[in-house]
DNA sequence: AAAGTTCTCAACCGCTTTACG
DNA sequence: TCGTAAAGCGGTTGAGAACTT
């Protein structure tokens, strides 16, 4: 296009900003707003680009941003978010209040990413190191997992963002709206925008993966195809497990995703047929009201992903899983028997959680 | 205590996406 | 529909801090 970069002018500063710099952009900004960041130094008698006053802004300045360590929820949220995700920083941004995209992804880099490998998990694909290259088993079928694996995902995403295109298109609705079972698919989408869309897509995903993960190499079939997803394959996972099969601890937030009947409304997600409207309808039903108002007043996104609908007890009792299992699954050289190969599947989602513990 | 090494994170770079005339 | 400006985003860099020898 010919366009010359923002900060390509002579005489414009650049490096860490000084304590003046930032009284001079901040005192703008409460006065004015930032308006057109290109036009805002001159106007602020800033000798920077607009786009350093932008970054400064946003990363930095800006007052509702938390700074300092990362909490043990919050380093959760990152790494479900990034095996799901990816690097998209500020996607997972939208889900860390207080915390910015440069932020999230620093502390990536530095320190999760590091740990994963340490504990002999890929940090891009989040699985064994191992299993990356379909060799633990040395079973040609495990290749073929991860290549359908990889398929499921990439549709996977690009369901996610046709939703949320969709999402932005209905305009503002009334806070908590409670949608009916078997309400229009319009309200219900209304009812989408009120929320981060991706949290549903996540919520799913998590049923979903746990899924994939539980299926036994001769009976992997494409999750898209309801007929072969059945009863017997049920996830017993990250919620199953821990949190209904062998606990006694009651869910009581997330009644639906708890019980079977999340489990069952999966099947419905993998209907390749089933279209985004109806999917979000799905999402939006009855049975998901009470902990979606109640993650709305509460504001708090990334309890809900994590441990389902802030349930303390499910939080307990899923950490309180064993790190010996950790251990086990993902030492030394960080596969071996077909069945292990299964169980590491099985319970990845449990080890990863336990990993910053 | 000094030198060398590693780590952290603010800031930059350049590409992509969005908005608008 | 097209072209341009602005904003957004993710990858990378480098200065300074922290740690090790």
């Amino acid at each position: 296009m010919g366009r010359s970069p923002c900060c390509d002018k002579v005489g414009l500063k650049k490096g860490p900003w000084t304590p003046e710099e930032d009284q001079k952009l901040l005192a703008y900004i409460e006065q004015h707003g930032h308006g057109s960041w290109r036009a805002l130094p001159a106007k602020a008698g800033l000798q920077r680009c607009g786009k350093s006053c932008r970054l400064r802004w946003i990363n930095y300045l800006r007052p509702d941003i938390k700074r300092g360590k990362f909490s043990l929820q919050e380093e959760q949220t990152i790494i479900q978010l990034h095996a799901l995700l990816g690097n998209r920083w500020s996607a997972i941004a939208t889900h860390l209040p207080k915390r910015t995209d440069n932020e999230i992804k620093n502390y990536w880099n530095t320190h999760l990413k590091k740990r994963l490998s340490k504990m002999g998990i890929d940090p891009v694909t989040h699985k064994p190191k191992t299993d990356a290259l379909g060799s633990a088993t040395g079973n040609p079928k495990d290749a073929a997992n991860l290549s359908h694996m990889a398929q499921w995902e990439s549709a996977r995403l690009e369901a996610e963002a046709r939703l949320v295109r969709e999402s932005k298109l209905v305009s503002n609705p009334p806070p908590n709206l409670h949608i009916p079972a078997g309400s229009s698919s319009s309200s219900v989408m209304a009812a989408a925008a009120t929320r981060p869309q991706c949290l549903d897509v996540l919520k799913a995903w998590q049923g979903v993966v746990t899924g994939l993960f539980t299926f036994n190499n001769d009976n992997l079939q494409s999750p898209t195809s309801p007929l072969n997803f059945t009863e017997n394959m049920l996830p017993n996972g990250l919620i199953d497990d821990n949190l209904v099969g062998n606990s006694s601890v009651p869910c009581e937030g997330g009644v639906e995703y708890c019980s079977g009947n999340y489990w069952k409304n999966k099947e419905r997600l993998l209907d390749s047929s089933m279209g985004l409207h109806e999917m979000s309808a799905w999402f939006h039903q009855d049975s998901y009201k009470e902990e979606i108002d109640m993650n709305m007043e509460g504001n708090n996104y990334s309890d809900m992903m994590v441990w389902d609908s802030g349930n303390d007890h499910q939080q307990n009792s899923s950490m309180a899983a064993p790190i010996e299992n950790l251990n086990e699954t993902n030492s030394g050289d960080g596969g071996g028997s077909g069945s292990s190969s299964l169980e590491e599947n099985k319970n990845y989602w449990n080890n990863i959680l336990n990993l910053v513990r």
